[in-house]
DNA sequence: ATTATAGTTCGTAGTTTTGCGAATAACGAA
DNA sequence: TTCGTTATTCGCAAAACTACGAACTATAAT
């Protein structure tokens, strides 16, 4: 008989998510990408204080997550949001802070 | 002369929160918290699977991100959300997702 | 085929997080 | 005062996170 679990999927999945938000870095490019289309990876080497292979690691742990995702236009490599699971992450939110 | 900082003092508030929250045991302690009024360490300890000690450094990092607090009642402690900066969470998160 | 461009992966280092049990602190009750 | 209850702090270990530069991969352009 396995122990009741007392913590939900759902939980667990805010947690998640959450904890991809969890770092300034990736909160700006979340932030950008929620107010324009895309953007590439060049762009925000530009503008953010942090070596590439570092910024690199940060958007593998945003894809990972499921918060964006990537599409190769080469040479660069175009950055969106994973519009399905904002989608999710927006609702599981809403659901969790507003009620 | 500063270089121009490119990451907002919002940006680093949310990341802040969601860093807090990026965890299974501290997102099901907020979520109870939001459904009633609020609860005592004990009774989590009950129903969690992990130490005493281990509950104590959670609600720690959740008391240092100012998501709730702690009230002695001898020889309990009765945690409650921290009503003010709840607010502010709640807000961030909406102006952040729901725009 | 060579070169330039754009990103990722690797190796490394230091810090932080997560978790436990033992020890400690604080307090009320007997 | 002594004991029982409740929760925190300490000391430790393992794992994960953050960051960097160097090396590598892949493609486009010359």
């Amino acid at each position: 008989m396995e122990p009741a679990e007392v913590i939900t999927e759902e939980q667990k999945s805010i947690a998640r998510f959450a904890k991809a938000m969890g770092h300034p870095i990736r909160m700006y490019v979340l932030e950008l990408l929620s107010k324009q289309i895309c953007c590439y990876s060049g762009d925000l080497t530009e503008v953010l204080p942090i070596a590439k292979s570092t910024l690199s690691q940060h958007l593998k742990e945003l894809k990972d997550a499921g918060l964006i995702q990537g599409e190769i236009e080469a040479p660069k490599i175009k950055y969106c949001l994973n519009q399905e699971n904002w989608k999710l992450v927006q609702d599981l939110f809403n659901g969790f802070l507003n009620t």
